[in-house]
DNA sequence: TAGATTGTTAATCGATTAACAATC
DNA sequence: TAGATTGTTAATCGATTAACAATC
C-alpha cells in the first residue's frame, strides 16, 4: 500500500476490473494475470498492474492474481463493504430509468429515495420508492447518511439542487443534466449528460461528410 | 487551421464550450474572451484558447471571440451542419428516456429508429418512432444513412448489438451497457454506463468511512 | 496610445508503456 | 530448474499551463 495520489484515470478503471473479474469468477476462474485482463478490458498488462499496485500487493509473481481475493479487494477500494445510500433528484424518464438500475447495483450501493419539484409527481410510486416533495430532501439525506446524489432534472433546476444537496451534505454527485456545476472542491461531481455524449461522438464522423464513400 | 491529430480531451470540450456559447447567444451577449469562458466552465483560458486554435483562428487580438462565430465554427468541426441520423437499439426504460432527448438534440443531431429483440415490444410506439425488429435493422441503417448507433440492450446482448451495427456501417456508438465492446479501430465506441459510473463515484466517499465525521 | 486578449512556444506536469530484477 | 508473471523503475508520450510577442 502507497500512499501516493490515486489519479481519476485509475479510479475510474477499478470498476472496469471488478466487472470482469465478477465474470471471471461466475465462470469458476480462480487465476488471471494482468496479460489476460488486458486482453480482454483493452488494456495495456502494464497499466493495469501499476493500477493495482497502488493499492496493495495483491498478485503473485510467475502466477497471477486470484480473482476472489482481488474481487475482495477493489471492494474495499470502491468502498463498497460498506451500505452506501443514494439519493436521485428528478423522477422524470431518466429519473425513471435509472432507478431500475437498483437490482444491478445492489452490493451496497442502492438509491433509497427520490425527489421531485414537480406537485402532481410527488406520491407516485417508482419501483419501490415513492417520490417525496423536495423540502423532505435535507433531512432525508441526513437521516438515511445519503453520500451520493443523482440530478436528472432539467438544466435550469440543477445548479440550485446541487446546492441543496450540498448543504445537506452529500460528498459526490453525478450529474445527468447539461450544465456545470459549481461546487466547493470537496464534493465530487461527474459529468453524465447525454447530449454532451452525442456531440462529441459527432466529431468523429468526418470520413462520412462525402456521402457514399465506402469503408475505411 | 492545423493539422495536428486532435486529442479527445479537445474534443469532449467543444459540445461544452458550444453549450455555453448558445447560451451567451440567447443572452444576446456578442462577444467572450477566454477568460470568462474559463471562469464559467471551470477550465484553463490557455487550454481553450489552445483548444480553439486547433481548428483555426477564430478570436481577435484585444477583443475576444464572436459569440455567433464561434457557434457557427464548432457547429461546423462537430459536422453538425449535416443532418446525422441516430439509432437506437434496446426500448427499455433507458432507450425510452434517451429517445426523449431528440427534442434537446435538434440541431440535425437525431434519432430516426429504434430497434427491440423482444418481440413484444416490436411494433409500440416511442414518441414518434415505431420499434422495429431486428432483422431490419440493417436495411434501416443503410437506407437512412445512419452514422452513430445507441446500445441500450442488456450486457449480454451489447456484443451482438455492436457487431450487426457495424457490420451495417456505423460509424460511432455510444454504448450504455456494462461491457467493454470488441471492435475494428475505425468505429469510435464512447461508454456511457450508469453503474461503471456510480462505482467510480463510491471511490471518493472515503472521508465519510467513519460514520459522524462532520464537513471535510 | 494604453489596455486587453489572442495564438503559440516553451515549461511543466502527469499518465502510459517498456523493461527487468525478483520470485513463485 | 525453466517458464511465467508480478511490482517497480525508467523512458516515453501526451496534455495542461505559463508566458509573451503580436495586434486589435
Amino acid at each position: 500500500m502507497k500512499s501516493e495520489k490515486i489519479s481519476e484515470a485509475v479510479v475510474r478503471r477499478l470498476p472496469i476490473y471488478w466487472r470482469y473479474l465478477s465474470e471471471l469468477q461466475r465462470r469458476e476462474v480462480s487465476t488471471v494475470s494482468s496479460q489476460e485482463l488486458g486482453q480482454k478490458l483493452d488494456l495495456n498488462p502494464a497499466q493495469i498492474r501499476k493500477d493495482l499496485a497502488y493499492f496493495g500487493d495483491f498478485g503473485r509473481k510467475g502466477i497471477g492474481y486470484d480473482v476472489a481475493y482481488l474481487i475482495e479487494k477493489i471492494r474495499h477500494i470502491l468502498n463498497l463493504d460498506q451500505q452506501i445510500n443514494v439519493v436521485l433528484v428528478g423522477a422524470g424518464n431518466l429519473g425513471h430509468a435509472l432507478s431500475n438500475y437498483n437490482a444491478y447495483l445492489k452490493e451496497n450501493l442502492k438509491i433509497v429515495a427520490v425527489f421531485d419539484a414537480y406537485e402532481p409527481k410527488v406520491g407516485t410510486q417508482i419501483n419501490t420508492l415513492k417520490v417525496q416533495p423536495m423540502d423532505e430532501l435535507y433531512d432525508t439525506i441526513k437521516n438515511h447518511n445519503i453520500r451520493i446524489g443523482i440530478i436528472t432534472v432539467p438544466e435550469y433546476e440543477a445548479q440550485q439542487v446541487a446546492n441543496q444537496l450540498i448543504e445537506a451534505g452529500i460528498a459526490a454527485i453525478l450529474n445527468f443534466a447539461p450544465i456545470i456545476l459549481k461546487t466547493p472542491p470537496h464534493v465530487r461531481i461527474h459529468a453524465a449528460d447525454f447530449t454532451t455524449e452525442m456531440l462529441s461522438l459527432a466529431y468523429y464522423l468526418e470520413e462520412g461528410k462525402e456521402d457514399s464513400t465506402d469503408g475505411e
